[in-house]
DNA sequence: ATGACGCCTTCCAGGCGA
């Protein structure tokens, strides 16, 4: 006799305004059952948070919001039997870019929900302040206990590959797709970092974000800027990834974010 | 080359996103 093994889904996804999306990510959570969700771009402000919209779903919420822009947050099931806690509200050295960051320490695992900047274009001063930023990421992520499961999980707002993008050849050298910006992704993934989806589907081109112009989404003209950041030792027990493109899609004529979520099943 | 769509905001044109 054995019991069913332990599952862990941990998932992130870039919303685009929680507020505007909140149909879609209720929908998400009946769906999926994720265990854990890193949101960003919540676009709230933490006294307007929809907390019993989730707990009636048997979520908790812990988030670290802004009023108009930004804003990260952590949903965790409360069928984890653990009780969350928040560990790390914004990047250290980097809170004027705005809530970008929360760490949260759930079942033994430390997860932190990213929103980098996306810098504009290569001759806007954010392009340096995104650079940056990745720069102090790589430092808070190094201080993190590496050794033990850590998920990092969000919007990096930069394409780590040519597989990654619909058109490397046209954005070499743009933004997204710049050696700085892949410089400080490799510092990432140097600190042993793995890259859950593409460690499990080495060869397979799939995206996270669409933009919404230009009907970009059925044309396939997609990036993968979002990432599930795992230590060797959570990443090792990964069994499946997937990204989810069908909430990409409109549900009953509801317009959904630019991004679609990306889900990991933890042993 | 630009804008294309959708979000926000002292309300409505303009900033921002990626």
């Amino acid at each position: 006799m054995s019991s069913p093994r332990a599952l862990m889904r941990l998932c992130t996804w870039n919303v685009n305004s929680l507020p505007a999306r909140l149909d879609f990510v209720l929908d998400f959570l009946q769906t999926h059952q994720p265990d854990v969700v890193c949101l960003q771009e919540l676009k709230v402000e933490d006294e307007a948070f929809p907390h019993l919209a989730f707990a009636q779903l048997g979520y908790v919420a812990l988030t670290h919001g802004q009023p108009q822009w930004n804003g990260v947050a952590v949903l965790v099931r409360r069928a984890l039997e653990s009780e969350p806690r928040i560990v790390q509200r914004g990047l250290p050295g980097a809170e004027s870019y705005g809530a970008r960051l929360l760490t949260v320490a759930v079942a033994g695992v430390s997860v932190s929900s990213v929103y980098v900047p996306n810098g504009k274009s290569l001759s806007h001063p954010d392009f340096k302040l995104k650079l940056a930023f990745l720069e102090k990421l790589h430092e808070y992520a190094a201080s993190l206990p590496l050794n033990e499961p850590v998920l990092l999980g969000g919007d990096f707002n930069l394409v780590p590959a040519a597989l990654d993008s619909w058109n490397e050849t046209a954005f070499t050298d743009r933004i997204f797709h710049t050696v700085e910006e892949r410089a400080r992704w490799r510092a990432l993934i140097d600190l042993g970092l793995v890259d859950v989806f593409r460690a499990l589907h080495p060869a397979e081109q799939a995206f996270s974000w669409w933009d919404y112009r230009a009907g970009a989404f059925h044309k396939k003209h997609g990036l993968r800027i979002d990432f599930l950041l795992a230590s060797q030792t959570l990443a090792s027990r990964a069994r499946t990834a997937q990204i989810d493109r069908d909430f990409r899609k409109k549900r009953e004529g509801r317009i959904p974010s630019d991004h679609a979520p990306v889900l990991v099943d933890i042993d």
